[in-house]
DNA sequence: GCTGAAATGTAAGGTTATAACATAGCTATC
DNA sequence: GATAGCTATGTTATAACCTTACATTTCAGC
């Protein structure tokens, strides 16, 4: 079970519950998988996920997986490098990584062409090591 | 405008007209979008469109950017690296970009935890030099 | 011409995300 | 402690994106 950072940045009722699905979650999560679970706290309309959603990515709890509509809690509080998620698709899980020599690559590629990086997407999609490759 | 690869690789009439809405666009276009455009060339329903992509994705003549839900022409014929994409959040413009080091360190970073890549997404948000920054 | 594989046509439905508007709660300043 | 302003929340409806299912057509190779 992945660490629950939300008691330092004082989350509101709905940003906690959907923080706590996405920490007991063993994989990420979309956004009407989220509603389907938080509705027995009460959750009733798809909006109420995603505000909160777009609220912890805000703060940097929680990241979206692009090319899987799908959220997951961030592996630590903070961090400033680019995150690369390595995405299984045989079994789902996801793992987070950082390299300082990684997101230096990326700055200088754009950079060439004029261009100013304010996000990265990073996601590798593969065969994690139990599922063999 | 784009260069036009089909004629090397014996499209059929859908994805013909998939490629050259594409290649003719100067952004990427969503799928609907796309519909929009060929109605008059007599797309009738989004499965034309999503058909005709995902056969041309498979010829590597387009580009799907996952964090856009849209679909590009690719800029050249082949490429072995993995492409970086440089999206302006601004106008929207969006290009290609390759970088061997970079494909490199990625690998890399997945590897270490025993990863099998097998396609990447790097899809790299900001300003373009037009758009200032 | 016949056959099998690939492409296409068409209707219906599922999933993901946002717009629009109303209400409630919290904080800061007077 | 009023009140003004900001943030969060509730609710309904709808937009945007994608797939399933099944029937039909096209076309290369025999």
């Amino acid at each position: 079970m992945k660490k629950d950072n939300s008691a330092k940045h004082s989350l509101t009722k709905n940003q906690s519950l959907v923080m706590q699905a996405l920490a007991e979650a063993d994989q990420p999560l979309g956004a009407y998988e989220l509603l389907n679970r938080l509705q027995p706290s009460g959750f009733k309309a798809p909006l109420q996920v995603y505000r909160a959603l777009d609220q912890l990515v805000e703060k940097g709890l929680v990241h979206r997986l692009e090319s899987l509509n799908a959220w997951t809690a961030c592996c630590e509080d903070q961090h400033s490098y680019t995150p690369v998620f390595a995405i299984c698709d045989d079994c789902g899980n996801v793992t987070e990584h950082f390299d300082e020599q990684l997101a230096g690559n990326i700055e200088k590629v754009t950079k060439r062409s004029g261009f100013t990086p304010d996000r990265s997407i990073i996601e590798i999609h593969g065969q994690c090591d139990d599922c063999g490759a």
